[in-house]
DNA sequence: GAAGGGTGTCATGTG
DNA sequence: ACCACATGACACCCT
């Protein structure tokens, strides 16, 4: 069970809750808070021995110092002490994002980012101090002179011999069980030969999502996806939250320490790729999740690049077909128009074909009937007067003419 | 709780 | 054969 006691003469400055700062000055039992705040990954996370980071160097410097391999250095408490923390797997802007706004972590915060790379207690405080930070939390200056002691049990692997408050009666840890609990127990100096690798590799090309809780409770990828959940919860409580924001493929990255970004390392040409996986000597399980890494990132890039150009596509298939609507209603107006015209110019040849017939005359000085003849135009433009059947006869043959002009 | 949109990932097709 | 990219399908999350 992850345990977190501040020794007896720790003490933390709590002005940031609020109190009195006469009473800034407590000794505070972290179990609860932590218990509270610690998702089954964060355990996982706390067993990956991430080297200690004590000097606040670039990190482009740190990158040229060391490719940090998997091998696991628990053998020495202190650097256990020092290395085997939260911090060394999250930046402090990271954690700073994380816990400014949850109140749980207000507790642990000052430690984590007091432990990780250096940070004094002054520097932390600056940190939680920043524009922007809507934590508002101000930081009492009293804790420069705070000592931090870390009395961890458990899936944090610390043995400092201080026995902490017992906490296996608070039950699973953000849906760990005891079971897991086990599972996550850190092996001991000497005893530790578990690598945190071999752990992780099971979980990186774990990609079961649609596990039963009772089926996925054991297995790394479920703490992973508690993990998301606490971060995606944290992430509505936080919008710039850049931990909250990190992708599991970072947070792989991190747990091998894999000292490239994710995008770093879909961005590189594939000559830099394979130029850093020659130079640097790196482990099978590395070199596969740096691969992973970059495939999965450029199909992220390439399914998101696909979906707006699908967008795209559809929405000039939408103004295609509302350019073809707009035509085809300007299309049935002017063949409106064009109908009406052709009727008026009907009735005006009928009204003239009828005022042409009223006045005609046969060789008897008799009305023509209409019904009788007709009025026919010749190709010539000669314009006759005939009897119906000849008519007929005669549209026969213009029209055979007319097929064999053409 | 169902429905729909957004996203990441995998498998597979294509050039 | 290998690679990068495109895309359908699926699972998951969020609203």
């Amino acid at each position: 069970m992850l345990e977190v006691n501040l020794l007896e003469d720790t003490q933390v400055a709590t002005s940031s809750r609020g109190q009195d700062p006469s009473s800034s000055h407590h000794n505070i039992n972290l179990t609860q808070t932590l218990h509270n705040s610690f998702s089954p990954p964060d355990a996982i996370l706390l067993r990956t021995d991430y080297p200690t980071q004590l000097n606040s160097k670039p990190r482009h410097l740190q990158r040229q110092e060391f490719f940090p391999q998997s091998s696991t250095d628990i053998t020495n408490p202190e650097s256990q002490f020092h290395g085997s923390n939260l911090t060394g797997l999250f930046s402090a802007a990271d954690l700073r994002n994380l816990t400014a706004h949850d109140d749980n972590f207000d507790e642990i915060k000052l430690m984590s980012l007091a432990l990780e790379e250096g940070f004094s207690p002054i520097e932390v405080s600056q940190i939680f101090e920043e524009p922007g930070s809507d934590s508002g939390l101000p930081l009492n200056s009293n804790h420069s002179t705070t000592s931090y002691s870390v009395c961890c049990e458990g899936s944090v692997g610390y043995s400092s011999g201080i026995k902490s408050a017992p906490a296996h009666g608070l039950g699973a840890v953000g849906g760990l069980c005891q079971e897991n609990i086990k599972h996550s127990h850190v092996e001991y100096p000497g005893v530790a030969e578990c690598s945190t690798e071999a752990m992780l590799q099971q979980f990186l090309h774990n990609h079961t999502y649609n596990q039963l809780p009772t089926q996925a409770a054991s297995t790394p990828e479920y703490y992973q996806q508690m993990w998301m959940k606490k971060s995606n919860e944290v992430k509505e409580r936080c919008h710039n939250s850049i931990a909250a924001n990190r992708s599991r493929d970072e947070w792989r990255a991190k747990a091998l320490r894999i000292p490239f970004s994710v995008e770093e390392i879909v961005s590189m040409s594939v000559d830099s790729f394979n130029t850093m996986l020659a130079k640097n000597q790196l482990t099978e399980t590395q070199v596969s999740l740096l691969r992973d890494i970059r495939r999965r990132g450029k199909n992220k890039v390439a399914a998101q690049k696909c979906r707006k150009r699908k967008l795209n596509a559809i929405l000039n298939l939408e103004e295609d077909v509302c350019n073809l609507q707009t035509q085809k209603e300007s299309l049935k107006k002017e063949h409106s128009q064009c109908s009406k015209l052709i009727n008026q110019i009907k009735q005006k040849l009928n009204n003239l074909y009828h005022d042409i017939f009223s006045r005609l005359r046969d060789d008897q000085g008799r009305p023509v009937n209409p019904c009788q003849y007709v009025i026919h135009c010749s190709s010539n433009g000669s314009v006759f007067i005939i009897p119906k059947h000849l008519a007929k006869s005669e549209q026969k043959q213009d029209n055979r003419k007319e097929q064999k002009q053409k």
